[in-house]
DNA sequence: GTCTATATTGTGATAGAC
DNA sequence: GTCTATCACAATATAGAC
């Protein structure tokens, strides 16, 4: 289970997400963190069992992120009508993680620990698009693999040179919406 | 460009496929690879100049491959129709990736050294998607995406425990194939 | 082409004093 | 809650003898 944080682990969750997100996860060590903190790395050890909870914790906070933006995009009705909702969710899921890459990198990268994160928050993060699919988990899951793909690919710079991915993603979310439709 | 290979060279990186494969991209070091071959970690320098050149190797090695199943499953006609060519091709692709996780790891998660290739091996292995998608290049790549999607959610653990991945293959790429008959 | 020896740098983690 | 001191690893790479 996730535990209840005190002040100053708080504080120490979020300069180590801080670390992350400006320097990637290998400047992520219990050394530079305690540096950043101005303190020494055993000492981040009486208030985290490890890194591998350290961690968890950053993670967790990625999702509170991602499942807010998600369900602001829900919301809102910018622009078009109710079959434009699932470009609009493709295009916040995007920009939160090209926006944060070494964050969302580490929320996708392995396995996810649901015993150390918020019960709940995970569906929480997913609902927008299940309910933007018509509650079909199977299209939803379709969509976020494609969705997860055209990011790492691009953040991984595995495209040629000159494509046009703003081209692409309008090509899969059609077809997605197509599908979506049908049911 | 990339370098003719001496037979030993050959062997070195083959044997570091093979390690690659078994034991993982962090079981591939310059250390564990010597000991495999029978010689110690530093003559390994005299055959290749770092551990860049030999990755790249093993990445030339995992295109060929892959460009080799792709072409292999294009001209097969087994069993349906022409529209089904999508379907056959995600499948042996999503073969390709599982059976051989590390490999496929490798060949994508860092951006591709093209000037490290075999000319034209890039385009080849691209080749049969691009025409099953009816030559359109930002519905192949989105096509891409959600296959890579896909394959790396899977690897990594990341659908939740009951999913049925197969259904949600079948329904991505039932997306793609409406799209691509619509060109 | 292989060897020994070594440089350099990095990591997570713990014991025990204060 | 912080400190000093240290452990136990691991990695890539190079110099120079043979």
């Amino acid at each position: 289970m996730a535990p209840t944080l005190t002040p100053r682990v708080r504080e120490i969750v979020g300069t180590a997400l801080a670390l992350l997100e400006e320097h990637g996860a290998e400047a992520l060590t219990m050394r530079r963190l305690a540096d950043q903190l101005g303190i020494r790395a055993p000492s981040l050890y009486k208030h985290l069992a490890g890194k591998a909870e350290l961690e968890a914790a950053v993670i967790a906070i990625g999702f509170e992120d991602l499942a807010a933006t998600l369900e602001r995009t829900e919301q809102a009705e910018r622009g078009g009508g109710p079959d434009s909702r699932l470009e609009q969710l493709g295009m916040a899921y995007r920009s939160f993680a090209l926006t944060r890459p070494h964050l969302y990198r580490l929320m996708t990268e392995r396995p996810l620990d649901r015993d150390q994160l918020p019960p709940g928050l995970e569906e929480r993060a997913a609902a927008p698009l299940v309910t933007a699919m018509g509650g079909d988990p199977d299209a939803a899951r379709a969509a976020w693999a494609f969705a997860h793909g055209m990011i790492m690919l691009e953040l991984n710079q595995r495209f040629p040179p000159g494509a046009d991915l703003d081209a692409a993603w309008r090509a899969g979310l059609e077809g997605f919406r197509l599908r979506g439709w049908a049911r």
